[in-house]
DNA sequence: CACAAAAACTAATAAGCATTAGTTTTGTAA
DNA sequence: TTACAAAACTAATGCTTATTAGTTTTTGTG
């Protein structure tokens, strides 16, 4: 029937990808079948193997993807001047935006790397232990200048990805809130705390 | 071959649910099969039939065991008299040892919600909207009795939850860090901040 | 307008799934 | 020891799955 359209600047691989994430978003990788991704892509499932390897090559696709920004993002957080409070709040705004704006992949990412094959899945958890690691030298960084309290470096990291992370469930209030005051005082809260 | 054996205190369903929490954990409840239950219980996947209705029933009984818990705290937190910092403190402190304690069906309750059947998914999103509806309230209040800064409430209940609910990914950091340094310094970040 | 490549289609395969039916074994109490 | 119930077993059912093979349609280019 209809064949499948391509952006402007989008493969049809990657539109394929694309639905695969909200697709794999609101069923869970393992129970989003070829069936339902191509029904929402509109062609037949046999089709989309014109374009992809295959299923699990989308969710490769996909937790690689936003593995990659984040560490970018951080190779060009540590060559910036600036203090180390100062780094670490670019981080977390980063991780803000990332999340609101590549909502889907960024979910995926986070909950369903489990079901990464070999040898990805051992690739994605180095990365992303290598990520952890740089924060968590951020934060020893910070403390050492006395930048940051006297704290659990693990503990600290651990609270502020999760934080952010927390995102996921709070789409439903997007209406509700700008972007800007939830990035705003959701920074404050890490970075300074609630009670007077 | 061999038969369940229940505990003192574990009737032979309870075996079952505990096994299907670590193995919903590990594998996600769509990947986890009944095969593999079966095994890890001790028995042929057919046999379990004599003590669980289905595998549904088991996502169910686990979900609703934690959220049940978590309303019940919360029930008896508001009962008790103390100012709306402490009693913030004493809920925080809450989360951490239950996910600490029962790690597996914390997990699942937060992973594997979606996967409940109707009409139980929209009870658990109601019991959690409504867990969540008070904690906001607590933190109005906390906002109006100038214990806690001026901030969307909204936001702080997001980034506490979240970073509670992040111990999940840090399993792997139990030997290093004690139980008591873990809750102590997350409850520090998260009302007092990091920063000098 | 025709030719070639890309991408759609239909049909089929083999594996895995939860669950049911029917039967045998096991444990307990009279 | 016998009898009854609980709980195990084997075998089977019907459904869903990702993926492949083979064929037809569509698309872009000379």
């Amino acid at each position: 029937m209809a064949k499948i359209k391509p952006g402007k600047n989008a493969s049809k691989r990657d539109v394929i990808t694309k639905k695969a994430a909200t697709l794999f978003k609101n069923k869970g990788f393992s129970s989003a079948s070829m069936r339902e991704l191509a029904e929402s892509v509109g062609v037949e499932a046999p089709s989309l193997y014109n374009h992809i390897g295959s299923k699990s090559e989308l969710l490769q696709a996909i937790c690689f993807k936003v593995a990659n920004a984040f560490t970018s993002y951080l190779d060009s957080a540590e060559n910036t001047p600036a203090g180390h409070a100062a780094r670490l709040e670019q981080i977390i705004r980063f991780h803000i935006r990332t999340m609101l704006e590549y909502f889907d992949e960024v979910y995926v990412a986070n909950h369903e790397w489990k079901h990464l094959n070999e040898p990805y899945l051992s690739n994605f958890l180095i990365q992303r232990r290598g990520y952890e690691k740089r924060l968590i030298g951020l934060l020893v960084n910070g403390i050492a200048a006395k930048e940051f309290k006297q704290t659990n470096p693990y503990v600290a990291v651990l609270t502020i990805l999760s934080a952010v992370r927390g995102l996921e469930f709070w789409q439903q209030h997007k209406k509700n809130i700008s972007s800007q005051v939830l990035e705003d005082d959701m920074v404050n809260h890490l970075l300074k705390g609630i009670t007077k």
